[in-house]
DNA sequence: AAACATTTTAGAATCGTTATAATATTTTTA
DNA sequence: TAAAAATATTATAACGATTCTAAAATGTTT
């Protein structure tokens, strides 16, 4: 493991801000000046490989990178937001429901942020 | 609604196959050979916007869209691919343990598809 | 230290998607 | 119906995120 990878995985490992790569090069930057955004990437994808990080899509925006700890996200409708928050595993559930060997899983919950619940409460007014 | 508009919904409300926007396009252009690609995104945005379609993204490929009927995703993680399957409803679940108001959620289970399987079977051997 | 493998770099290339601005079509209004 | 306004479609350019490339730097093994 080398100097950036290490540095790379605990700056993602440590936030719980889902960060983007170029927020994660703009972090490591902090620390070493000269790294490029390609180093990042490149780090990013050998992380995911062995899953000690994950990768969170949300369509329309770019990848963003997150601890590997098992909990799942709130994604805002309004705002495309995302918090964590960790519901109980559902593997068991889940697992008998299926023959497949259920590896692991990904829970997005799509709900409204205050903020965003707000807004529409006062277009709904008009 | 327009022609296209419905064309395009009912392309992908009939099919279980996770068209690509580029797939829709080819798919469409066999009923009308002049519609272009961007008109495709177009209206795929539009009915996304009315969440008369889904989207479900996977990291690294392009996005898919999917008919609205409620249904999950089993991933697998060796070649990415997509199949539908329909754990039963875990809104109430879910809703117990939060007091945010949840609208939906994205579930994708992520497994080794029977091929992909395999091959990990032949690389363990080695 | 020579040979080899790995990592990093900068920038080009790629790919999916959106923006643009002109044209065509549909709808509304007079 | 004709004129006006709104909307949809088009072709292409632009964009942004990510990957690729080939060279340079660094690290490892013999």
């Amino acid at each position: 493991m080398t100097d950036y990878e290490r540095r790379i995985y605990e700056l993602v490992n440590a936030s719980h801000s889902h960060m983007t790569a170029e927020e994660v090069h703009k972090q490591l930057r902090a620390e070493c000046p000269s790294v490029s955004l390609a180093t990042v990437y490149n780090n990013l994808n050998k992380l995911l490989g062995l899953k000690l990080i994950r990768r969170v899509s949300v369509p329309g925006s770019p990848d963003r990178y997150d601890r590997a700890a098992r909990h799942d996200h709130l994604v805002c409708s309004g705002c495309g937001r995302l918090t964590d928050i960790c519901f109980s595993d559902l593997t068991p559930a889940l697992q008998a429901q299926t023959d497949e060997e259920i590896l692991y899983y990904d829970l997005k919950v799509i709900y409204l942020c205050p903020e965003c619940r707000q807004k529409a409460k006062g277009e709904g007014k008009r």
